[in-house]
RNA sequence: GGGUAGGUACCGAAGUGGCCAAACGGGGCAGACUGUAAAUCUGCUGUCUAUGACUUCGGAGGUUCGAAUCCUCCCCUGCCCA
């Protein structure tokens, strides 16, 4: 089984450029994926392609990781209505560090037939002249085509774009050119808001080299409900622990709708499909099961198996009937006992907790009716929580169903 | 460079001297219903020492008892022309 039939089994092959390509992955080949260092860790959007370079790697291909440090400090205008800020050349060589090490739980580097390699494009594009660009690549690119790339267009109907950003697929054209002479790289692949840039990247190639290469492209991650993916209450889901917690992790996979899972189960686990068949036969509330192997199995690869197992543990038991908050996953701190002896505003415990942004949207948590006290409604915004709120040592402040956070009363 | 249309809260978009912390829609959060689901319905959605005060409508000044709304200058963007 090629690699193409894994991924095309998994749903993940959104377009192609080369009907051959079966043939073209009998053999092992080298396959560039890049990543932009806007941030220093990835956050779950990116799954898709990392995953792509994962299995990539398991069909016996030598997978290169691109950090685009070059090409970050232009930005990348596909799929976006405006313009990155600019980054500075350190943060972004910082970032790039940081999600090259990211990358490793998902990856070999160390193989020596078809180890990864982590490479930053700024390494070659950054020292490159205008004058070089404008000859070497200049002639191959035809402004006319460029205007109609659907990168282009997009930011044409909201805004326009600058002349620094269009130029940014010409950059990671010629990335893929430069891969292809300098470490045989024959295909690459990318979300499908990609699909221009890879165009573009197989293109210069063939005028240059006159080298074949080939790109696929992956489905970008939808939401049956047509929301955006990959955001929780807090913002985005980071792989990064220090950004995002292993049980908020956890609980972002467990809490994916019904319609998502089994789609989400072959994206994002690397669970024989004929488990993936078998949950998939779950219906209505049977679903939760497959909901728990996707978080499970997530939170497994991208964090370790303790993490998801104590993560896991913490959630059924604060879910669950036993409706047992004492975890260590569940969001806590200490807190003296002494400054509960004269009492802290309701309000500004919820802030504090990081339950809510200001006193205000506090204060509105609470007129709603949508904060608790251990299982007790309090409604009123001046309710001040005191010793007699301690409850097994802890005083517990929900919001919603899903949001809790717990004060450890030390003594 | 010239002309022209604009810049309003997370986003889109009304408002064009007081009734404006600013309609409406989306998004988000919460409630009901549920299965830690979806759909649906309801409420909330600037900040605070909170029946009041303060900051906000591109920026800086000005007119006025009073400005998102009028005037001046500046910055930014779209479109058209050169």
């Amino acid at each position: 089984m090629t690699l193409y039939d894994t991924l095309l089994e998994r749903d993940l092959v959104a377009q192609c450029t080369d009907d051959s390509i079966r043939e073209r992955l009998s053999e092992s080949l080298s396959c560039y994926i890049g990543f932009d260092p806007t941030a220093d860790s990835l956050h779950i959007g990116s799954l898709v392609p990392v995953m792509g370079l994962y299995h990539l790697q398991q069909a016996g291909h030598r997978p290169l990781v691109l950090v685009g440090g070059g090409t970050a400090l232009i930005g990348d205008p596909s799929g976006k209505t405006e313009a990155r800020q600019m980054l500075t050349r350190e943060q972004i060589d910082i970032n790039a560090q940081a999600i090259g090490n990211q990358l490793r739980p998902f990856l070999d580097f160390d193989n020596e037939k078809n180890g990864a390699l982590l490479l930053n494009n700024a390494d070659w594009l950054c020292e490159m002249s205008w004058v070089d660009i404008l000859r070497e690549a200049g002639p191959h690119f035809s402004v006319n085509r460029m205007l109609t790339m659907d990168s282009v267009k997009g930011r044409m109907d909201s805004g326009g774009i600058t002349f620094l950003e269009f130029n940014y697929m010409v950059m990671q054209a010629w990335d893929f050119y430069y891969l292809n002479k300098t470490h045989g790289c024959t295909l690459q692949m990318g979300g499908q808001d990609q699909w221009g840039n890879i165009v573009m990247g197989m293109e210069l190639t063939r005028r240059k080299s006159g080298a074949h290469v080939a790109g696929l492209t992956m489905p970008l991650v939808t939401k049956a409900d047509g929301g955006k993916f990959g955001k929780s209450e807090k913002g985005n889901i980071w792989l990064d622990p220090q950004r995002t917690p292993h049980f908020e992790f956890y609980q972002f996979w467990r809490n994916v709708a019904d319609a998502d899972v089994i789609r989400f189960l072959k994206f994002f686990t690397t669970l024989p499909m004929s488990d993936i068949d078998r949950l998939a036969t779950l219906e209505g509330q049977a679903l939760n099961e497959a909901k728990e192997v996707l978080a499970h199995e997530v939170t497994k690869l991208v964090r370790g198996e303790e993490a998801a197992l104590s993560a896991q543990a913490d959630a059924r038991k604060a879910f669950g009937a036993k409706n047992d908050v004492t975890g260590d996953n569940i969001p806590h701190e200490n807190i003296a006992g002494s400054e509960l002896e004269e009492g802290l505003g309701l309000l500004s415990l919820l802030v504090r907790a990081g339950l809510a942004k200001s006193n205000g949207e506090a204060r509105r948590l609470v007129q709603g009716r949508g904060v608790r006290i251990h299982d007790t409604v309090v409604d009123d915004p001046s309710a001040r929580v005191t010793s007699a709120d301690i409850n097994d040592s802890f005083v517990l402040i929900r919001c919603g169903k899903k949001r809790m956070y717990r004060f450890d009363v030390q003594a």
